[in-house]
RNA sequence: GUGGUCGUAGCUCAGUUGGUUAGAGCGCCAGAUUGUGGCUCUGGAGGUCGCCGGUUCGAGCCCGGUCUUCCACCCCA
């Protein structure tokens, strides 16, 4: 048989100790700040059925969805020629009735629905978990990756915004990267595409908005023209980017141009009152109203967030947003919910090339035990387990090889202290502890004295 | 999904217009040093040159395909 090479799914990794260390030191971060805000943790499973994540996330979702292939005989019932004729896409859905969970929102809406009974809203939730995309890998952009959501449903309360953006605060300021956090409404958008008479165009114009900021405001033009709108309704259009000041002055100038939008000024009155939340709460964040912003799901019907690292070139490294009838289509009316998702390996590729992390802590273990052969093991083992019932990180090198290969090891996981057991220390009673930093050495007689001096702390 | 790009030792990379036996540094192993690491010195192991096919007397190098990496577009965390 020949060797077959290990390899993993495009798009995917492995995360190996070091990287682990430093992705739980995220995840903590995260939970900590979702629990002090009161969000409970759920989990959701990996694959969902289809009909549950299909159609939510528009077309170009839905081709990003991994699919699994039925179990047992797939093909039972199928007709080769009928499948051949509808295509790959169609006879997919004859072949697959679950698929990967794309995201954690509509997982979540999913359960909402399903366990009504059991929750009592308004309900805030954080969940943790990977997702997956069939997307093209990029830098910054993965087939799997961890999202870190918080959502709260059941409660229409801008304060509800106001609590997620001060999330994004504490978690950034803990994680020390500096942020960016640009708020818009999908009402204002919409009372765009009514002031400049195409509100059947919300999406095409919302998608070519937010590309302003990258491509300019000729090509944004070029591109609604390409889409079908008037060349009159898209000149309509340049105001609303002539717009300046902070954020109130924006607001202001906003009313004037969308006053005849019904939807327009109810998008910048929450967005107004919601600035004013924020401005009690004094969010050390740099915040910015960003009538370009409009990337979202299409589910999105009120205030949308995105979050960009302002030392690093990447995409958004949190994003969330408003969704008055996410429920709606599982059979649950009239509940409204709002959210946020970090979106953890970006996180941590911006930390990484910052570097952010501190260094060290690379190690588990204080202590290392050298191991000299059986005789010696046995009389170190009851001191080992004296360390771990002190709750003191050690080891014992498993196997009694010479004793400059357990110090080099030792070396390399960066443990700081080793204890000698050898057939003199055995003979006379009492245990060698070296400071491998330092060199220093000493005996000692009892575990008490190696905690002495190795310290308590982990 | 469209267009481009990369792949040589465990890692980072050299490798001339196609020419004999593919190199370096780091790491690893052994020894100098039999109960003491980091430093130094000496020696050693380790390669289907991503994979498959083609051109050629001869391919790491040229051509085609494929997989992977990274990048732009699309879209997104």
């Amino acid at each position: 048989m020949s060797n077959q090479k290990p390899a993993i799914p495009k798009g995917t990794r492995d995360f190996g100790p070091e990287e682990m260390s430093k992705r739980n030191y995220i995840f903590n971060t995260i939970k900590g700040v979702f629990q002090k805000h009161g969000y409970a943790q759920i989990e959701t499973p990996a694959m969902e059925n289809l009909d549950t994540l299909l159609g939510k996330y528009g077309e170009e979702g839905d081709k990003l969805l991994f699919k699994i292939l039925n179990s047992g005989d797939f093909l039972n019932g199928i007709d080769p020629l009928k499948m051949q004729a509808s295509g790959a896409n169609a006879t997919s859905l004859l072949l697959c009735e679950k698929g990967l969970r794309y995201d954690l929102t509509v997982p979540f809406a999913r359960y909402v629905v399903q366990h009504r009974d059991e929750i009592k809203f308004p309900f805030r939730r954080f969940q943790i978990q990977p997702v997956w995309r069939a997307d093209r890998p990029q830098k910054g952009r993965y087939r799997e990756f961890y999202q870190c959501d918080a959502d709260i449903i059941g409660s229409t309360s801008l304060l509800n915004e106001a609590d997620l953006i001060s999330i994004i605060d504490e978690v950034f300021g803990k994680l020390a990267v500096r942020v960016k956090i640009k708020i818009n409404n999908r009402k204002i958008l919409a009372g765009i595409a009514d002031y400049i008479g195409q509100p059947d165009k919300i999406i095409d114009i919302t998608v070519a908005i937010d590309k302003l900021d990258k491509i300019g405001m000729d090509a944004v033009m070029q591109e609604l023209q390409l889409k079908g709108l008037e060349v009159q309704s898209i000149y309509k259009l340049e105001p609303l980017f002539a717009i300046t000041g902070d954020n109130r002055a924006k607001l202001s100038q906003l009313r004037r141009i969308l006053q005849n939008s019904e939807s327009g000024i109810q998008g910048i009155e929450e967005t107004e009152k919601l600035f004013g939340y924020m401005d009690t709460l004094a969010i050390p964040s740099e915040t910015e109203l960003g009538i370009s912003l409009a990337r979202g799901l299409n589910y999105y019907t009120g205030t949308i967030i995105e979050v960009k690292a302002l030392d690093a070139e990447i995409g958004s490294v949190c994003g969330g947003g408003r969704y008055d009838d996410l429920t709606g289509i599982f059979g649950l009316k009239d509940v409204s919910g709002v959210g946020i998702s970090f979106g953890a390996d970006r996180i941590y590729d911006v930390m990484n090339n910052l570097n952010l992390f501190q260094a060290g802590s690379k190690t588990a273990s204080k202590v290392l035990f050298a191991n000299y052969g059986d005789k010696e093991v046995k009389y170190c083992l009851p001191l080992l387990s004296q360390l771990w019932q002190k709750d003191i990180n050690a080891e014992l090198y498993p196997d009694p090889v010479k004793l400059s290969k357990q110090f080099s090891y030792a070396d390399s996981k960066n443990i700081p202290f080793m204890v000698l057991v050898g057939e003199d220390e055995m003979k006379e009673g009492f245990i060698t502890v070296k400071n491998l930093f330092s060199g220093e050495q000493q005996k000692v007689s009892s575990v008490n004295e190696i905690i002495e001096i190795i310290g308590q702390k982990n």
